[in-house]
DNA sequence: TACAATATGTCCTCTTTCGGACATATCTTG
DNA sequence: CAAGATATGTCCGAAAGAGGACATATTGTA
């Protein structure tokens, strides 16, 4: 029954949550565009199109959030992104955001 | 600190997933659109365009989520909505996709 | 040596959304 | 009576985003 919408709905939070996604993937562990795509993609069984992915990433960087580091290892050069204080900030900030409405499902009904 | 990106939060969640709030106050407490903007702006403090708001509502009535019955209390021609099963149902699991993901900050690592 | 996978990027067209205006009607208050 | 609030709707030009292609380079595999 709750799995009826669960499909759309991951690519409703990937389509308009996208930013906030790549924050927390990033916290969760330092890591690059390509993984990201296909770890998304294993995990929620939804498409990441790559041409929306790295410009995102690129644009989180611009705004301070995330810092990139372009490394070669396993012979492969990659640009591995670490979350900074501010992207830390905001990501906290939008989850306690989202928390408040977990736990109030009500709205003041003056 | 965490308040430094409050109010941009609370726009981002207004323009991203208004469908999903409006879901959510509706289920909360019957109520119509003029309301809805009223409450919303007075309570986070961000404006809600009307010319959003209204297509917003009548696209969640078509696809089942709300339905809307015209009533004239207090001398006003209103048009309330009330949150359908399927809109609960739809609300609910995306609720739990969030959920889910305040729990387990973490993200597999393969 | 091809072909697939890894890895990151841009570009173009089409569609959607944004911000704001235009529109209309009723009710309340000064 | 006029102005503002309540209440719901559409429309238009501009901006943003979606889908998919084009582009390039390296590495691993058949």
């Amino acid at each position: 029954m709750s799995e009826t919408y669960k499909k759309e709905i991951v690519q409703h939070i990937i389509r308009n949550l996208l930013d906030i996604q790549l924050l927390r993937i990033v916290q969760a562990q330092p890591t690059w565009g390509y993984k990201i795509k296909k770890q998304v993609e294993a995990d929620f069984n939804v498409k990441l199109r790559h041409g929306a992915l790295y410009p995102a990433l690129n644009s989180l960087e611009q705004k301070g959030f995330l810092e990139s580091k372009k490394q070669k290892k396993d012979g492969r050069a990659r640009k591995v992104y670490t979350i900074t204080e501010n992207g830390k900030t905001y990501l906290q900030t939008y989850y306690s955001v989202l928390q408040g409405q977990l736990e109030s499902r009500n709205i003041k009904s003056n």
